[in-house]
Order: C-alpha cells, then structure tokens, then sequence
DNA sequence: TTAATTCGGACAGAAAAGGTCCTATTTGCC
DNA sequence: GGCAAATAGGACCTTTTCTGTCCGAATTAA
C-alpha cells in the first residue's frame, strides 16, 4: 500500500494549521483544538518539524511554535524524509553494502535507484502548500491515470 | 521510508528470473535455488503472481510457472497492486469516506490524490524489465535530484 | 518565584509483516 | 490404476514496526 507513517500526515496537517495562524507564535494545546488531534500527538509531530527546521520555537512561558518557510516552500518530500528517513521503496538500497546476503544472485541488486529517484522527483513537484489550500496544485504533466 | 514490502521485492526478482527460462516452464525449487530464496517464500510469491495475471502456471507433474507477459509489459505499479493493494500515501484515502474522525477540522482532508497520482504515474513509467536488465531504464524527464 | 511551555527520550500496547507449514487438487508417468 | 510431482489456498505463529502516551529537564515571561 505504500503506506506512509500517521505521524508524516500528521504533520502536514499541522503545518497546514501553522499557516492560519501566520506570524504568532501557537502553543500546543491550542493546536490541538484546531487540528483535532491529542496534544501529545500534537507535541511530537512539532518535534519532528521543529528540529527539521520548518518551524521554530519559542521555549518557556507564551512560548509556541511558527511557521520558518512559507509552504510553498516546503516539498512534501523533504516533510516525509523529516518523519520517515530518506525516500527508499526498498531495504537494499542506501548503499548498504553487505546488507543482502544473495546480491551475486540477484537480478535487480541496484537498480532501484531510478524507480527511488522518479518517486522522489514525484514527491518534490508537491510542495505542503498544494495539499493545504483548493486547487493550488495543478499538474504540469499529463497524468497517466484519468 | 516509504517501504515496500520484501514480497513485493521478491515478486520483481522472481519475474527477472523467469524471464531467462523463456516458454519452458519452471517449478518452485529450481526458481528457488537460482534466486537464493527459500521454497516457501518463492512459491507464495508466484502464487500472487499468478493469481495477478503476470505468470501462467501449470498444475501436476512437470508443472511450472512461465512468464504471461513481457517484463517490458509489467508496469512496476501493477506489481506493487499485486502485492500490496492500491497504491495510496495515506490511509484516509480511497474513498472511505467516515473514515477520518475529523473530516471537518483536517485542512488537508481528501488532497492527497494528486500526491498518489504522482507516484502512480512515476512507478507506471517503469516496467519490471527496467530493473532486470543494465541500463534499460532511460529516464524520459529530466530529474530533479543530480 | 511561579506557571507555562518546549525538549529529549523512554515505554508499553497495538498493528502489520514475514516466513513457514499443512491439506487439497491436479496431472504426467510407469 | 497407482504413484509421484507440482500448484492452490489458506491458516498459523513469530518478529518487527508503528502509535500514542508519559515523564523529567530546561527555559522563559510575568
């Protein structure tokens, strides 16, 4: 299905929030009423987002978090690297050399790297701002499923 | 990561495999034992494989499994379909509606379609035969990542 | 000083994946 | 006709991964 992680939805669901509430800084229990989502939840995707540096942070008392990049800034790709690690179909690529036991006898040892590489191309043409906003995204090529 | 599962993995190795078999049929263990797989694993593949169309198996004695198609035929999606059902980013897509809690409050609620046309498109454009066989996959846009 | 807030990590329960095995059915061969 | 070789289909258990929550520490405005 190739299932991405709760967590990276959750996070564009939240930098999507982050964009309607502009230059003030959002604490988390606030966010978490407008997105619906539990505070703890909330706290960890801000985490995540905070320390891949689309949002800085304010510490302590009226602290919160903000937006660091407008969305149409931020490929979606690089928002599921932040959660997930890098854009990888497969376990035997990264350059893990010595991971598969039977690479002499494999017929495909290598070369994902063009299927990873049209994905990643995919995921980058999508910035979060075509997923938060009504029919910011327009495709510049044909899809091939109507 | 965006991980795919290890069948769906195998399911490429094996179509690669039975492509050097040609029209003669081939069983399980020697299928088994020029990929570097185990038995059970091979013959659970080819069963989804069969049962997806790619292979055409012949029961009894002397039996085997052949190649339906040309791996030029076998778009890498429909393998991924196969085996791991439509390929959608996230769970609150295809449709189900009443799914997601909160439809009403979620801002990116039913906008990741052309997320999951994007990468449908990317993984159509390349077939099972463009990860069998050295430089077979020329891509026909450029990339984005150098 | 106090309260609000982020930071970093740890943890247990739930869900999914992975691999194996068993039985039924089909078919070639002696 | 009987036997051996093979696929078909499903059930099962183990392992891994994901998910969500919580706790203590550090920071800062009032």
């Amino acid at each position: 299905m190739l299932r991405l992680s709760k967590l990276t939805d959750y996070g564009v669901v939240v930098l999507s929030r982050l964009a309607a509430t502009g230059a003030r800084v959002a604490a988390v229990p606030e966010l978490a009423m407008s997105t619906g989502l539990q505070e703890p939840t909330v706290a960890k995707v801000l985490k995540t987002l905070s320390q891949a540096g689309f949002v800085d942070s304010t510490r302590g008392a009226r602290g919160g978090y903000r937006l660091a990049r407008a969305l149409t800034d931020i490929p979606l790709a690089e928002v599921i690297v932040a959660f997930e690690g890098p854009i990888a179909l497969t376990a035997c690529v990264d350059g893990a050399v010595g991971g598969c036991e039977s690479a002499g006898l494999c017929p495909v040892h290598g070369r994902w790297d063009p299927v990873n590489r049209a994905v990643r191309e995919a995921l980058t043409r999508i910035t979060v701002a075509d997923l938060a906003s009504p029919n910011a995204f327009v495709e510049t090529r044909a899809p091939v499923y109507t």
